[in-house]
DNA sequence: TCTGATTTTTTGTTGCAACAAAATATGAAG
DNA sequence: CTTCATATTTTGTTGCAACAAAAAATCAGA
């Protein structure tokens, strides 16, 4: 049997020192060190991970493909910062690809996965009450990731984390003023019970109604901080 | 009035030879000139472009992230050979999208561009007449982002453009025993109707629909020639 | 003819220096 | 204090050579 070659990527053994920057790149954005404007120099990056300024400048450009990172004049990239029509745009497509992935991680979702969910949505509220936001987002992150990873689709799995990774510095950017303790709470308990009766559906809908909500939230910290400063 | 830093990839004035590499392979890939598993160096990009390697492995590199591009072993890069999981996954993700981008792009639609939906829908007809798949498919394309380019969301219609780069050469490599005469002819139609009807739902639907079908058709072929070698 | 090891060639990656252009700092004039 | 022109520094890009590793070709043995 003649096999075909196959469009999986699994077979990069060893990572080049640009995927590692990249990652490490990624790793930083997804923890908030970055905020929206910040400015990123290929030298910069280069000394930071300790590496010359190919590999550098190849993360660089990665990630400007995920639209992680932005180009506001011909030498300048700095990491975005959203405006009203953006943060509604990129809030439109993850409804669109976080309700497809969640809807297709019904079928595949077992009692460990639910248990595990709820470990991570304690994790969350206690987070909350102890004020650690970086904590609180992550774990928000592996909560929704762990549920799109179930579906099984990896490449819409990706496109979500670059979704992400795009909004993340402005989630971490307008902490903590928008941030209010019960803050999805409820919709998680909704995804978890979506889950528990097998309702694609109903999945879908609590997740796009917390994505709604948070969309509602980092919205109104955008035109505070618009009017005050 | 301080303007604060936008994020909007307008201001780059100069392209690279990088960028110009990337746009002229993009261009390749869209029109046919490669073949699922035709293998990408380097150093052969380079020479064909006229640019040296850095350059050339930067568009490599900006292709690899769309997935327009795919890596098949440690040095070896190439144009994706979709499999049926593929295949099905891409096809939810372009509904997903697409549909998305069809409902926002009724607001917007004039009487011009319905009349130049039509003459696009007469090059396809007569293309397909003439046996010029290539043709075809090209002014299908043209169809298609004519309507998404009005939903004005920018990053939604790039994401969309490299879900096609990743087809595309499967189409081309599978014509053109897929094609048949009045491929996609009657959802085109409902297209338009559903754009003088103003009406947003159907315009999706006649999207998905025709998707679906070119899926469909997509699928059968790939078996086909599974099992004739 | 086929198989498996070995040699040869091809290939991606990396660091680096030179260059042009952009961003920033500086300072003079109003 | 602001504005604008000028000077300085910083920055992205590009080509290239060296290196290690992978892929392809070669060839010996059965």
């Amino acid at each position: 049997m003649s096999e075909t070659p196959v469009a999986d990527g699994r077979h990069r053994q060893a990572p080049s020192l640009g995927d590692a920057a990249y990652s490490e790149l990624k790793e930083r954005l997804s923890r908030g060190v970055y905020r929206p404007g910040d400015k990123l120099t290929v030298r910069s990056v280069a000394e930071t991970l300790g590496v010359s300024s190919t590999p550098a400048r190849d993360a660089i450009n990665r990630l400007a493909a995920d639209s992680a990172v932005v180009y506001a004049g011909p030498k300048t990239v700095l990491i975005p910062v959203l405006g009203e029509a953006d943060l509604r745009e990129v809030t439109l497509i993850r409804i669109a690809l976080e309700g497809l992935a969640a809807q297709h991680s019904v079928q595949s979702c077992t009692q460990q996965h639910i248990d595990k969910l709820w470990v991570i949505q304690r994790n969350i509220n206690a987070a909350l009450e102890n004020g650690d936001y970086g904590q609180a987002l992550w774990q928000n992150k592996e909560f929704h990731f762990l549920v799109y990873r179930l579906s099984r689709l990896p490449h819409l799995v990706s496109m979500i984390e670059s979704q992400w990774l795009r909004v993340g510095p402005s989630f971490y950017g307008l902490y903590p003023e928008f941030a209010e303790a019960k803050y999805g709470v409820r919709n998680h308990e909704m995804v978890i019970e979506a889950l528990i009766d097998q309702d694609g559906g109903a999945l879908r809908a609590a997740f796009e109604n917390d994505i709604r909500d948070g969309y509602r939230r980092l919205r109104q910290a955008l035109r505070e901080r618009a009017t005050t400063g």
